[in-house]
DNA sequence: GGCGTTGTTGTGCAAGTGTATAAATAGCCC
DNA sequence: GGGCTATTTATACACTTGCACAACAACGCC
């Protein structure tokens, strides 16, 4: 007989189907690369057949875009989160923080080969570029505060130009770092690069060895 | 009539031809991503049809291979290039290094783009990120011993596992700033992006401000 | 000048692409 | 339990892709 039977399946609720095609995308693009990353693969990640796809997408660019918007929210939200300390001194605080964005999980080779395909279009893609212009400001004004506190503790009174500087500086700092570790993190030894990064962000800072402290 | 006249060409010098063809591919991935550059686009640019890359290149695979090499070829040389500067003090050539490695022409969106799209795919191609690798340990040393001299020049010794922290750390200040700038040059003011980084590698040694100096 | 070599063109093809749409069925309401 | 509806499958289609190959013509050699 072999009734052409048709595939079983279930009905998922709408926003629950739409994250597990996102995943699935970045998934695939993790793995093939933006243009490997076809509708059927995809669909096959995912658990469904590739039409679905345009019952929650009305194309394949829009599941791009959606796709990398979610992975843009995820990575800032992480780095966000290392900001959380509430009780430590702001200097303890940088250094957390530095710490928390040079390991895991935010060191992670499947995160940079998103950014990186991702970001390797921006130059084609307005949005691309808009959206990484404003997640960095919002991570260059995150550890812009932060520095502020950091100097106004040591009771120096920077210029804005002087906090932007730093800032800006710092942010580099981290994402040269980061870039290493998620691409050669066998070169380097566990926490080292943490270490460097602490380091060297103090030393920017022109802060002292830490002195035993205030407690 | 309408003979269906063939189009005319000429022939070209076989390495010619290869360097025009891995050129039109590195302008064709810029423009249109590694999935977008086919071809019949790259012949296009190239000013040749499709049919004559096979006679080149075994496959496309090789000539993105090639083009990937040919690229960081001249990533490399470049920066180098920046090494060149003979008769000045060791500080001094360390701070034209780095503004050299922030301004035109390395910072520059096409190349960045060039550079994330293929480096994106380092995951999954461990012949990209061997090349990576290959290029930044390169780099780094150069890095390295330019930051031996400049300490030497002040009568500091310092243990290898220190020189190497200073080039990790340095090459990560150049590297970040290098992103900022190809990403989002117009953020930034004529010449900042090269004071900032001139600055914070001097704090990342420890070097006090420029003294009227030895002359 | 003719001729042979081979760089170059043009066409063909099977596989795979995104999109469109019809057919089926899972799950909810009564 | 029996329909209704909208999620899901499955198929079709026009198009593009990388690759293969036969025909052609530019250029060096005699």
């Amino acid at each position: 007989m072999n009734a052409p039977s048709r595939r079983k399946f279930r009905r998922e609720g709408e926003e629950r189907r739409r994250q597990d095609l996102i995943d699935a995308t970045l998934d695939s693009v993790a793995e093939h690369g933006l243009g490997g990353a076809t509708l059927r693969t995809i669909a096959l990640r995912a658990g469904v057949t590739a039409g679905l796809i345009r019952h929650y997408f009305p194309g394949k660019e829009d599941l791009l875009q959606e796709a990398y918007a979610a992975l843009m929210g995820r990575m800032t939200e992480q780095a966000k989160a290392a900001l959380a300390m509430e009780d430590a001194s702001p200097r303890q605080r940088l250094a957390a923080f530095v710490t928390a964005n040079l390991n895991a999980p935010i060191i992670d080779q499947r995160v940079f080969s998103l950014w990186a395909t991702f970001i390797g279009r921006a130059g084609a893609y307005p949005t691309l570029a808009r959206a990484h212009s404003e997640g960095y400001l919002g991570f260059r004004n995150e550890v812009e505060a932060l520095v502020a506190e950091v100097l106004a503790a040591e009771r120096r009174k920077p210029d804005p130009a002087e906090l932007r500087h730093h800032a800006i500086a710092i942010n580099a700092i981290i994402d040269g770092l980061w870039i290493e570790g998620c691409l050669a993190g066998e070169m380097f030894s566990p926490g080292e690069l943490a270490a460097i990064g602490v380091k060297t962000v103090e030393a920017e800072l022109g802060l002292g060895p830490e002195t035993g402290g205030n407690q």
